[in-house]
DNA sequence: AATCCAAAAAGTGTTGACACTTTGTGGATG
DNA sequence: CATCCACAAAGTGTCAACACTTTTTGGATT
């Protein structure tokens, strides 16, 4: 995600900051100090400030003259947000990985997918990257791992839940595989479209549930 | 687009480059200089690397150390690549917005679709960016209009022609529209997917015949 | 004339200082 | 005791100067 070299201690920096929202020493929608944050790194605020502009122009932050810059926060609506523009964006991206990878990189993909335990959650959106990396349209690769996986990953990482995850993801995405193999790309995309979308309801579910309970208490 | 008020001058010198690219004074892939932009805003270059940095976040500009920033270029490739990512994101807005969408709501913009004239290239966005405004999503609508769109329309702004643009399109906004009103969000993405998949396949009938002309010349 | 190298010029990266805004604090007032 | 206001403290916004990198220039060499 971020450029190897770090030529520039913007960069830098930014990449400190990411590390510090990774491991939650930052929560979402904590604030960002550009003093705190310039000392600690030991460097002035200008880099500090250039890092955050650039989080700000990704979505990462938002911000309001003359306040603290905050964390931008995934509340349950955004997760499920998120979920309906993914629906859309992956079966797009399985669609064309359908017919951009090679035989080689679907059979290596069959392969690692048997070997490795279903139930590891970083798995789960391996397959997803891995497509996405495939699909051969950079914009949609950017997209999904540039920004909503990332987002995706932040969230899981505060609440101890892992969004729409369930039980039998394991067993669609063997099916999705198997449709890539034999190059029918209306399939894939098909039961891409499903497995997020079931997703996604189990999200709505959650969040129903939430507000019976709200409205009840 | 921008927020209404500008009390930095990081956002004012935001809006004026955006100004610049949109005049086509700054052309595509052209260099931004911060010292110049500096003289002209009237500012010193603090600004100026902060709005620079912010537009690089969004993707508008490209940057490596010690060079000076680069305008995004799109190439053809690139113009079929938002294509293919709209097919599936609009299908999905579309799907969103057939039920999100009030009845008045949906008989205002039939109502204005009659009476505009239909060759407008600006009315043409126009119903997309209307449905991306209704479909309820807010990470989708922002995707389509604070960046596909903003980009598809520096784009027209330079290569006279309009990407996609074919005479049909008329009569295929009119088709969405009225599964909208019949509450078919299923006929309603099936219709969008269409519209946006045969401007793409235009698109690439283009790309075909640059490319086979340049293998002849 | 063409090539190569050093110095100058132009441009970007970083810093510390200063100006402005917001937030917190403490005392005077009712 | 509560409220309000002035003042200090903290934090953000902007600037001008300096350091570093890249590009250009101009001449020396072949």
């Amino acid at each position: 995600m971020l450029d190897g070299q770090e030529r520039t201690i913007v960069d830098r920096v930014m990449r400190e900051i990411f590390s510090l929202l990774l491991s939650g020493e930052i929560p979402l929608g904590g604030q960002l100090n550009e003093v705190a944050l310039a000392e600690r790194f030991q460097v002035s605020r200008g880099p500090v400030r250039e890092a955050v502009k650039q989080l700000q122009g990704r979505g990462l932050v938002l911000k309001e003259p003359y306040l603290k810059a905050r964390v931008v926060s995934l509340s349950l609506p955004e997760v499920i947000e998120v979920f309906q523009l993914r629906e859309a964006v992956e079966g797009m991206a399985v669609r064309l990985a359908t017919t951009a990878m090679s035989d080689d990189e679907l059979d290596e993909m069959l392969s690692s997918f048997d070997t490795t335990a279903a139930s590891d959650s970083a798995i789960d959106l391996d397959l997803h990257v891995r497509i996405a990396e495939g699909c051969g349209n950079d914009r949609i690769r950017r997209l999904l791992c540039d920004e909503l996986y990332y987002l995706l990953r932040l969230y899981r990482a505060r609440s101890g839940n892992r969004p729409g995850r369930r039980g039998d993801a394991f067993a669609e995405h063997w099916q999705i595989l198997r449709a890539m193999r034999a190059r029918d790309a209306q399939l894939a995309e098909s039961l891409m479209r499903a497995h997020i979308g079931r997703a996604t309801r189990s999200l709505q579910d959650v969040l129903i549930a939430e507000q019976d309970n709200s409205s009840k208490g």
